[in-house]
DNA sequence: AGCATTAAAGAATAATATTCAAAATAATTC
DNA sequence: GAATTATTTTGAATATTATTCTTTAATGCT
């Protein structure tokens, strides 16, 4: 059994074989049905079914999510920022504020600079440099900033590496 | 009508507004059913399932993916890493020996650096210590590497801002 | 072993997915 | 701008799946 937090929330779990089989599965498919997870296991519907949603409940399966082609909502541009802040230990206005801003994908509080990581999704040039001036722009905090573009993207996966059988 | 390259094939399409509502639903959960969704758009099922196959089609949703609490498989540990490399331009060895390590889940080809930058999720520093030597030890061309160690991650999500009704 | 708890199976019902022909819309052509 | 063609949507019928609930099996605990 582990426990661990959770925004602050205390969540605990044990997962077994099965489980890891279902994320597997619906990691690679979130829409594969209760019918096909049952068959694939040999299991009842049923039981995948509870399976499921008890893995939803402890906050294991977070969200189904559709990923969306960026070019098809023009949005070819993706760019990684370092920003710097004086958010003090412990605080985290800057990067609060920075997760409001919807083209601002990730925001992640890095070791050794006081500042952030953040990723960021733009139509172009323009509209990053549109992007820092009106909603970075507007932070109280930020004391510098160093932009990374984005030429290519080879991989961009969010699948976790699911423990194998033992 | 626009048209645009996606890995090598070309892909067309033209999207309207309902077209936008699916994929704003898709986005915030894709286990949303037909039904619902036809429901919420006052439609036929089955006039949403034509157009859910072919977004699916026309590569405008690439994938379903359950999102997994990394905590839940013990992958608390999260790292970007810049990677210079010798890389010849429009080559990408690196970056595709990168992208094949499970663990790796981003890699992106940076301007200015001859590099790339990764996004990777390890159990904890020595799983992230193993990755380095074991994986990216072991790939050709690797000159340098800078690490950067994410304490905590404030926002984390793939969610496009899908435009607004004009 | 016995009791308690949890998970799985199986059957029955409700709901959804899917198919397809017909009607409606939109787009194109002359 | 009327006619034609192509594309979408609808609506109904059928196949599949989801969901609930009861029974049975498995597991854990003292």
């Amino acid at each position: 059994m582990l426990t661990f937090a959770l925004n602050m929330t205390k969540v605990e779990f044990s997962l077994d074989q099965i489980d890891y089989q279902i994320l597997r599965i619906m990691q690679a498919n979130a829409r594969t049905n209760n019918a096909d997870i049952a068959r694939e296991l040999g299991m009842a519907p049923s039981a995948i079914l509870e399976r499921v949603k008890k893995l939803e409940q402890k906050n294991v399966i977070l969200k189904y999510h559709a990923k969306i082609n960026p070019a098809a909502l023009d949005q070819k541009l993706l760019s990684f920022i370092f920003i710097k802040s004086n958010d003090i230990i412990g605080d985290q206005k800057v990067g609060v504020a920075l997760a409001e801003i919807p083209e601002v994908l990730e925001v992640h509080d890095i070791a050794g600079d006081d500042g952030y990581l953040i990723k960021v999704r733009t139509s172009d040039s323009t509209g990053l440099v549109d992007l820092m001036r009106n909603s970075l722009g507007k932070i109280e905090g930020i004391i510098s900033t160093r932009t990374t573009i984005v030429l290519q993207t080879v991989k961009e996966e969010q699948e976790l590496v699911i423990p194998n059988e033992k």
